[in-house]
RNA sequence: GGUCCUAUCGUCUAGCGGUCUAGGAUAUCGGCCUCUCACGCCGAAGACACGGGUUCGAUUCCCGUUAGGACCA
């Protein structure tokens, strides 16, 4: 293992996996399996009040589910604020730091005169000059303080080289002495953060861009500490259709990754789909495989600006980004069946239609069977509904379908029976033999033999569309499409 | 309000001063294939936010404007 990258992914556990999330995931995941180095899970969980074990459980099972293997964790960062204390009381005693006693409603009364000014409100530094006699008789009185990382003064600046973003400078004017502990003794994702990456000796910080503004800050805290500033890498955002960030409460679970699995998805369709989410190569080529995209990846083939996930909510046709869907659809017919096969299974198993014998001596039809009608379906949910009339003699039949290719033409109530007497005779049931008696059927009636076969078809499958009929034939079975034909006879009823 | 980031087809993006009459993917439309629908193949339409510079030459560099986003409050 190279020693020289350590990365990690570090969720607040207040909600499931979001698609946010998994893209940073995946981005450490990859740079991690890239470079050789390790990928660290770190459940930042010091907000007790929002975090819970049921979302904790929820991401690291999002996690699996799209692939994502981590080397050392996971870990919790509410074991360790007590660190996080020890920390900020080294840094008070290193006079990094200092304590500050004045009150919210001073510092608000600051804020409100700032705002009439036009000024910005930066924290006047009131404190930072108390002298030790001073700061001992306001500890004594039992005053609350906070505690604020002393920033340099004067006219330098932070600046660091951000992998994505390139150079990105702020002066430590423009930088308030900021509170590292508050007065109730909580220590600030700031300094939490900083102090668990160096603790998990963390090299490269591939995070949301959202954490670029208080970057700087960060690096003071490492400075403060004479500790090593890591890289930075800070990815792009991802929004919804109206350009605002995706969230649980505006997007419901359409952004979670759950409903992704939930709704046929495969996961490495949807990995693929994320990484493309403001990242490329060169080539643009837009389907990798997980080693070639492991090769492919590179931090800096991250693009600057946020990028749109582009939800479809009240679109009949695609209920989801239709790029998510051409990438998974893609995947869905040209992977090796065997690799599908679980997920069918899954899908049949979870519509109460799944017959053992398919992992058995029925195996081949099964995938067979597979084989045939997968290249026009967009998730694994569709064997279930679409390709039901393969897999179940109770299926739907759609109404256009059945108007528009039985209920048009009368004859098929003849002609059904008919050819359900002379499918039924055929020695060899197969699709050349059933093509046979059908074209020769329409033939000595005197029609296309595109009423008949569109006929049958929708007798056969409720469906207008599907693959080819006599392969179609072929694979549902002789007795099957016997009965079948002989039942839709029954269709004309209801005239 | 302050600071910072960003801006190429509807969407994801390539482009890192001339190779751009701006390439790919997806979506849309048309054609071929055909028993239907897909797949596949072929084709069409579709973008450099705006305004100034710099330069012999800007999508590319700089500055403003606008818009969006983030962070701090």
């Amino acid at each position: 293992m190279n020693k020289d990258v350590v990365v990690r992914f570090a969720p607040s556990p207040t909600g499931y996996l979001h698609i946010g999330g998994a893209r940073t995931a995946i981005y450490n995941w990859l740079y991690a399996r890239k470079t050789g180095g390790k990928l660290i899970l770190r459940i930042e969980d010091t907000d007790a009040e929002r975090s819970s074990e049921e979302s904790i459980k929820g991401i690291i099972d999002g996690l699996k589910w799209l692939g994502i293997t981590w080397d050392e964790g996971p870990y919790f960062q509410s074991h360790f604020i007590e660190e996080h204390l020890a920390t900020a009381q080294r840094l008070l005693e290193t006079g990094h730091a200092y304590k500050c006693f004045c009150t919210k409603e001073e510092l608000d009364r600051k804020r409100e005169e700032a705002r009439r000014n036009k000024a910005d409100m930066r924290y006047d530094g009131t404190c930072r000059n108390l002298t030790p006699d001073e700061i001992a008789e306001k500890e004594a009185t039992g005053l609350p303080y906070t505690i604020r990382l002393k920033v340099p003064k004067g006219p330098g600046s932070v600046g660091f080289q951000d992998i994505v973003y390139g150079y990105i400078e702020k002066k430590y004017e423009d930088i308030e002495d900021f509170v590292i502990v508050r007065s109730n003794g909580q220590p600030l994702y700031v300094l939490s953060n900083a102090v668990d990456d160096i603790r998990d000796g963390i090299t490269h910080v591939i995070r949301g861009q959202d954490g670029l503004a208080n970057t700087p800050k960060q690096i003071l805290i490492y400075r403060a500490l004479g500790k090593p500033v890591p890289r930075f890498a800070h990815m792009s955002l991802t929004l919804d259709p109206q350009k605002a960030k995706i969230s649980k409460r505006r997007h419901g679970e359409r952004v979670a990754v759950h409903f992704y699995k939930e709704h046929g998805f495969l996961p490495w369709a949807f990995v693929n789909f994320l990484v493309l989410l403001g990242w490329s190569t060169p080539d643009s080529k837009q389907i990798f495989s997980k080693e070639e995209l492991i090769e492919a990846f590179s931090l800096e083939g991250i693009n600057r600006a946020n990028s749109i996930f582009d939800i479809r909510k009240d679109d009949p046709k695609f209920f989801t980004d239709p790029k998510a869907l051409s990438i998974n659809a893609h995947y869905l017919r040209t992977l090796p069946l065997e690799e599908i096969e679980p997920y069918v299974r899954a899908e049949l198993e979870k519509a109460g239609i799944w017959d053992p014998e398919y992992a058995g001596v029925k195996r081949d039809w099964f995938l067979s069977t597979v084989d045939l009608i997968r290249a026009r379906f967009h998730v694994t949910t569709d064997f279930a509904t679409l390709g039901r009339c393969y897999f179940s003699d109770e299926f739907p039949m759609e109404p256009k379908a059945l108007k528009k290719n039985i209920l048009k033409h009368g004859g098929l109530k003849e002609w059904f029976p008919m050819l359900a007497d002379r499918l039924e005779a055929l020695e060899i049931f197969d699709a050349g033999g059933a093509e046979k008696v059908i074209r020769e059927t329409a033939e000595e009636v005197g029609i296309k033999a595109g009423i008949l076969i569109n006929g049958i078809r929708t007798a056969v499958t409720g469906q207008a569309v599907g693959p080819g009929l006599f392969e179609v034939l072929g694979a549902i079975g002789q007795k099957r499409v016997v009965e079948r034909l002989r039942r839709a006879v029954a269709l004309f009823n209801g005239l």
